[in-house]
DNA sequence: GTCTATAGTCGGATAGAC
DNA sequence: GTCTATCCGACTATAGAC
């Protein structure tokens, strides 16, 4: 489980991307702060120092990791917007939406939630900040008034709401089902 | 800002009780791990020599902040489980819950979101896990299903959500009414 | 109860060889 | 691209005077 190389086969020529996905899965587990980069080069089988050759600083990694999440997320809310603001489209979205997390894993959503103190001190959390926005936009429609704008928060929230705090035993795919039924059901009510 | 004694009147004397107060905003606002006991001390217009008179550690002094928390949201548990097991019953909790955590503040809530990967390695979550479960139990009902408990988690997820991420200029009284609205919502549509 | 002073540790980041 | 070696700063926690 600390052995180097974990999980992975090839090595040496792709640490830079190796590097990401380690740094992704200790964030979200131990925490920014509490984990070092000593730690993350050993579990990469590298030195601190190997580590930063490819990224500047520690905050530069986690913004590496947050970049793709936002580049991500825009291409989604591209598609959207090509769409007709339609009740239709805001379901497809939630759908999509929901399909893309299941991609991405908890740990991203975890990293986010749990290390926002750090993140909001990087630049890159003026993008997250207006994909979030027009995110909800696009959820509960133009001129949507406060009840809307909640509803449609309370739908996101629904949505990763059990995946990040699991519950025991349950089948991760159902659970995810589920969710999405109740996310579905939030926006459906709106008047 | 900084400046010792911020908000208070009285000094000396009780410093343990302001020191609660104090470090759960800075450790809601800048991170646990990002807030030094040296920057709680000087807000507080004392030494870190003497916060360590008050509380052993840096993790005793979250650990105390978390058993207020726990031990008001056990009070309230208890007050439910002499209830019947009604879908009233569930809708008055949720309103009181909303109560409790609009006198909470969203500092509480922030700090446990953002600091869960510390937190997790505290005695303390035990208890705070147990209190979730209750809390999901008393929502859903005895025998609920996948479907009711992620319903359940999606009502409890809603009513903080708003609240966690503000919407910008949005009046918070009203945010929180209109959350409690939602989510009662949620456990309405139930089957 | 609060202070000064310090021990002891660890982390991020850099220099320069290979 | 990766290494070894090292610097420097910041932090938690403690000792002991007042």
């Amino acid at each position: 489980m600390t052995q180097p190389d974990a999980g992975g086969g090839a090595r040496r020529g792709d640490t830079r991307a190796r590097a990401l996905a380690v740094a992704l899965r200790m964030f979200a587990e131990r925490g920014y702060a509490n984990t070092s980069l000593r730690e993350i080069a050993d579990r990469l089988g590298v030195t601190k120092a190997a580590l930063y050759f490819h990224y500047r600083s520690k905050d530069d990694l986690l913004a590496a990791i947050l970049r793709e999440y936002v580049d991500d997320l825009g291409d989604l809310l591209d598609d959207a917007a090509h769409r007709p603001a339609s009740p239709a489209t805001c379901e497809w979205l939630l759908c999509e939406l929901a399909q893309q997390r299941g991609r991405w894993g908890s740990d991203l959503l975890r990293l986010i939630r749990q290390n926002y103190a750090e993140i909001s001190r990087l630049p890159v959390v003026a993008d997250m900040r207006q994909a979030h926005r027009r995110l909800l936009l696009a959820l509960s429609g133009p001129g949507a008034d406060l009840a809307g704008r909640v509803r449609a928060q309370a739908a996101l929230v629904a949505l990763e709401g059990p995946v990040l705090l699991p519950g025991d035993d349950d089948d991760e795919q159902a659970t995810r089902a589920a969710a999405l039924a109740v996310a579905l059901e939030i926006v459906r009510a709106r008047p």
